[in-house]
DNA sequence: CCTTTGTAATACGATTTCGTAGTAATTTGT
DNA sequence: ACAAATTACTACGAAATCGTATTACAAAGG
């Protein structure tokens, strides 16, 4: 149990930086650029709200993180023609194809699970980990403070 | 399996933010400086390096942090007599009241956590967890770039 | 001793993240 | 049809993180 607020603590600054795979990746571009090219990848196009939601970011930092994508040529903003106030984003050929060497990396990384898991482990793991997931997510003893900035929640659906 | 990608991604830029207490903790100080408070209440003092290393944090980011926490009067900082380069940091007074604070709260997490699995499914996801993250931590087929700064690796013990 | 090497920490600057405020386009209510 | 509210996004400035350089002390070798 004390296990449990160890690995707390210690991924509170750099989450996933246990993962020696993805300290690689990390040398060439920050990890939310690194998300936010694999969330094109597996999605499709996305406006820019979609994708802040779906990083659990707000929106004013998508937009830095958007346009420093866009400006080492990773991926393209156009404007939608149904609502001019949409931003669609897309990968460019060479966003896609980082983003695709990356998506390697982590099936990979994966594999290893894999093979050191039996399938039934792997299974039960999953099963546990949303379910642990769920239950943080879920509202606590209602702690009333009136707060000035709803702080924005990632959700784990599924 | 495509759940252990999605929680990766999500939870890329903003650990934890899924958590709904967390978010209320970070509404009055930031996720490094919660986790350096809880890591000297559970610890005891600590020098800066080793406050570093727990927290998988440069040295650098950790004298931030440090004069950050002392300005708000949160710890103190203080010369080793027997070295005279280490700074020993302590809780104050008031530190220790906020750490106990969050303490409490984590507490109450983990409850929910526990009255939610039953005792074999905690057993079970504690000994997946710290496996899984064992297996991200060994070194994948070894990807030879020879990079100018080492990045810092998270160990998880136990 | 006193130079050399090593270690603990801070200083500084660059990059990233994010809260707040603003702008522009769309929708709603009357 | 048009003012008011809402939505999608960007701008800007403040704070946080972190790499590199520097300072201060300690230990080792001559």
């Amino acid at each position: 149990m004390q296990q449990l607020y160890d690995l707390f603590l210690k991924t509170g600054l750099r989450p996933f930086a246990f993962m020696t795979d993805t300290l690689q990746l990390e040398q060439k571009v920050t990890r939310s650029d690194l998300s936010t090219l694999l969330i094109l990848l597996f999605r499709g196009d996305q406006t820019m709200s979609e994708l802040a939601s779906e990083m659990g970011a707000p929106l004013s930092s998508m937009t830095s993180i958007a346009s420093r994508l866009e400006r080492k040529g990773l991926i393209a903003r156009a404007i939608s023609a149904q609502d001019q106030r949409v931003r669609l984003v897309t990968l460019t050929q060479e966003g896609r194809r980082l983003a695709k060497e990356w998506e390697h990396i982590m099936q990979e990384m994966l594999g290893r699970l894999e093979s050191a898991f039996t399938p039934e482990e792997l299974d039960e793991f999953t099963r546990l980990l949303l379910k642990a997931a769920k239950v943080f997510q879920s509202e606590g003893p209602v702690r009333q403070d009136v707060k000035k900035t709803a702080a924005r929640k990632i959700n784990i659906e599924e």
